[in-house]
DNA sequence: TTGCAGTTGTCAAATTCATAACAGATTGGG
DNA sequence: CCCAATCTGTTATGAATTTGACAACTGCAA
């Protein structure tokens, strides 16, 4: 009998909803909206408005019931839910294309993940700066790692350190690594990973795009070749 | 009465799947394995046999029953169904950090994702070469997607700006956009979209951060006050 | 030849997730 | 004051997905 972990034994479905709320509520913040219900927030994200409720019901409590949700406190409360309610100290470790894409991209500071630090072995690139933040010998993450409490480690690492670099990263007291490299990774229990595998998704995109080529070539044959017979006008749609 | 798209009728936790499939096989194919089992690949990839065995019932006949996977076979079988067993001719349009990155990817190249075309709006941008390969000015567009016959494309222009992106793209015939600005692209149907936020991912890693920090604390509570009462002992343990 | 160990394809059960339905709460207007 | 309209929290229903189970098949060894 799982002990309930108060608001943490929620589907991962749902869990991977709740920063697209967020996301959606801070821009309706930032223009002023103050109420709004959950009819309206469900629209705007494109699902049903019960889901939205259901998922909120995990954790309860988010307005007095008959009157719609105020979105300040919204804000506040999913961000705690979120664990971003004050900034997650972040690092990178692999300063590759994709690392330094990552340590210009100011969302990451913006949304609560405040980069401590950028990491990699090669000479040519240590010293670099990314925003005014100097790219740093691995031999230092440690240290920084510690300075810092730093909580989640982003992996831009070529495939063949990926284990190496996890695993350092842990030693150092990360619990969360966002894996990059296409790779899985091996952690001990207490470590959370999330693969960001770039290729995945595009083959995913991939397979709906053929079936949509296929399926505007089948119907292009068909009218052209009995270019009446049955009125075969649904055009089947797919979407992610 | 939905006619059988044959294959393409695949619920999409399984077609999110076929990737990781495919990227393991090939691995396993690079280091000269020649038969997989069900049983081998799924626990490599941390899921059920049955799971595996499931997903590639929607296509059929991968093997002769009795007998194990051939890894060749496997591979090309899956290539086909994703739609990668020719080269997919793909843009990106929006020629900063991220964007050149991702043209800095050769992963994408490699596995059926050529890069045809690079594109930004930015003077200061355009001409400079990545890998060989000029950045383009956006006027380009939409004759470098009819010479090369382009399907997919990659958007790493700033939110404000995507949709139209967005809209010019699929203005070309483009079937199929990755979408990495934070914004919800409206398109028509007949074009996949799949939208790829870096923060969500890093937001839905900080709950799973936020769980094991939290579970630590009350066991370590618990520890300090009770030293001893009831032998809780089981490690909650989080993933993806 | 026969039995055995290992395997897949297939179907059914179990679990998880999404949707609908509704009771109870709140406000504003007549 | 009371009713209608709007809304949430919560429970029930329905759909989708995962898991388990097993028959049929293969190759190998005795």
């Amino acid at each position: 009998m799982k002990r309930g972990r108060q608001s943490c034994d929620v589907p991962d479905a749902t869990v991977n909803r709740l920063p697209l709320y967020l996301e959606k509520l801070k821009l309706l913040q930032a223009i002023g909206v103050e109420d709004v219900s959950s009819r309206q927030l469900a629209e705007s994200l494109d699902i049903k408005a019960s889901q939205l409720r259901h998922d909120f019901h995990y954790f309860g409590g988010f307005s007095r019931p008959g009157r719609p949700y105020r979105v300040k406190k919204l804000v506040s409360a999913l961000a705690m839910i979120i664990g971003i309610d004050e900034p997650v100290p972040t690092v990178i470790v692999g300063a590759g294309h994709l690392g330094q894409a990552l340590a210009n991209y100011q969302n990451f500071d913006l949304q609560g993940f405040p980069i401590r630090g950028i990491f990699d072995i090669n000479p040519k690139l240590v010293g670099l700066e990314i925003r005014g933040m100097p790219i740093r010998d691995l031999d230092e993450l440690e240290a920084v790692c510690a300075r810092e409490a730093v909580k989640i480690g982003i992996i831009t690492v070529p495939a063949t350190v990926a284990q190496q670099a996890a695993d350092r990263l842990v030693e150092c007291g990360v619990v969360g690594l966002m894996n990059f490299a296409p790779t899985d990774l091996k952690v001990p229990a207490g470590v959370a990973v999330r693969n960001e595998r770039l290729t995945v998704g595009m083959m995913s995109l991939s397979f709906k795009v053929k079936c949509i080529l296929q399926s505007q070539n089948e119907t292009a044959a068909e009218v052209e070749s009995e270019a009446e017979s049955e009125a075969e006008s649904e055009t089947e749609t797919e979407r992610e």
